[in-house]
DNA sequence: ACGGTGACGCTCA
DNA sequence: TTGAGCGCCACCG
C-alpha cells in the first residue's frame, strides 16, 4: 500500500524545473492539509533523489527552509533552475510557484 | 502503546 | 518586522 511519505514523494516529483511548491500546498494536495510538518519529515528522509527534486519544496512565507545538504546548497541549486532568491532567503511564489491541478492529485 | 522529534504554519505581542 | 508560543502529524525508539 502507498504510504504517507510516498505519496509525498510523488506530488514532489511532479513540480517542474524552475518551479515551486510548499509544504502545506503538498499536504493538502494529498489529502492531509494538517501534515505540513510530516511533509518536512517525508522530503527530510526522501531517498529517491533526483527523482524527487526535494529542493524545489519551500516555506509557505517564501523562505527557502531546510535542506539536508543545508540551505545553501537548496538555494544554489534553486537559482541554477533559475529561480530568483531575494535576500539569500526568500522566493517570490508569485512568480515560482506551482499548481496541482485536480487530475493529477486524483493519481496520488 | 507512548512520548520525543522536526526541512511547518498561524497568531499575537 | 521579529520572535515566541502552540497546534499538527507521521516516524522511530
Amino acid at each position: 500500500m502507498i504510504t504517507f511519505q510516498e505519496k509525498v514523494w510523488q506530488a514532489t516529483a511532479m513540480i517542474p524545473k524552475g518551479q515551486v511548491n510548499t509544504y502545506g500546498l503538498i499536504a493538502r494536495a494529498i489529502k492531509k492539509p494538517l501534515a505540513s510538518r510530516a511533509v518536512g519529515q517525508a522530503l527530510h528522509c526522501n531517498p529517491h533523489w533526483p527523482q524527487v527534486p526535494c529542493h524545489r519544496v519551500v516555506r509557505g512565507t517564501g523562505e527557502v527552509g531546510g535542506f539536508a545538504g543545508g540551505s545553501k546548497k537548496k538555494i544554489a541549486l534553486l537559482r541554477q533552475e533559475g529561480i530568483e532568491i531575494d535576500n539569500e532567503r526568500l522566493v517570490n511564489l508569485k512568480d515560482y510557484l506551482y499548481s496541482f491541478d485536480n487530475r493529477r492529485i486524483r493519481l496520488l
